[in-house]
DNA sequence: CGTATTTGACCAGCGC
DNA sequence: GCGCTGGTCAAATACG
């Protein structure tokens, strides 16, 4: 599942308060992802001290095991959240097949209410994208273009996330020796997407990717993109 | 030759 | 008002 289907299709609120970031470090570990988070590994040498500590130090031996615990206990739970994400997005499939114009109405309608109620910061390793939306926030409050921030390891600053992008700017930026390129959905101007992307100052190796926006179309299929050397 | 990318110029917003 | 910064435009250039 890419960000892109999800922008597109439907947006899922699995938003279960501060349980949502503990639950992306336990993905990024378990599923070994591409993005490199500094505090979500350890090195040898770290282990290494981890081991001396738990010899000297019962109480954090109990502590690490409890931790443990609630590490399993929470890939679990994300288990069954990507279970019903999937079952979700195979029923929204299967509408869009059966009768996709009113579909694509009402699922155009909750996304604006959707994109009223939610600031989106997104920090993922994949080349799939969650939301996170903010409850709290009034409907009534002005209509911003959904924004999210995807951290992603790349050599290039090109990174294929199943879209067509055009490149219309790049320029320099303050306290980052990278320049930030700026794209545009090829798309455009039907398709009000625009991303940027800038590598991250203190790991070269790691993208930073700034998506705004929602795509109102479509993906284009693997072959589309293809003919069309889709970055 | 058409399309995509590069890059300097321009503009708007913000803080002082 | 001025300077700084980020974002966008558009002409020039590169590429297939």
């Amino acid at each position: 599942m890419g960000s892109s289907t999800d922008s597109s299709i439907i947006s899922l609120d699995l938003s279960i308060g501060s349980l949502q970031s503990s639950i992306n470090h336990t993905r990024h570990r378990n599923e070994n992802s591409e993005l490199s988070l500094s505090h979500g590994r350890r090195t040898k040498k770290e282990e290494g001290v981890v081991q001396g500590t738990l010899q000297a130090e019962p109480e954090m031996a109990e502590e690490m095991r409890r931790v443990v615990e609630e590490n399993t206990r929470l890939a679990g739970m994300l288990a069954a959240i990507c279970e019903s994400h999937r079952a979700l997005r195979a029923q929204v499939i299967e509408m869009m097949s059966s009768s996709p114009s009113s579909f694509t109405a009402s699922a155009m309608k909750k996304r604006k209410l959707e994109a009223a109620v939610s600031q989106v910061d997104v920090v993922s390793g994949q080349k799939e994208n969650s939301w996170r939306c903010s409850p709290a926030k009034p409907a009534t409050e002005e209509v911003k273009p959904r924004v999210s921030k995807v951290y992603i390891r790349a050599d290039g600053l090109e990174q294929k996330d199943g879209y067509h992008w055009r490149k219309y700017g790049q320029k320099m930026i303050r306290d980052n020796p990278y320049p930030r390129a700026y794209f545009r959905c090829s798309f455009a101007p039907v398709c009000p997407v625009k991303k940027k992307v800038q590598r991250c100052t203190e790991n070269q190796s790691v993208l930073v990717v700034t998506y705004e926006g929602e795509h109102n179309h479509v993906q284009p299929s693997p072959a589309e993109l293809d003919l069309n050397g889709v970055s």
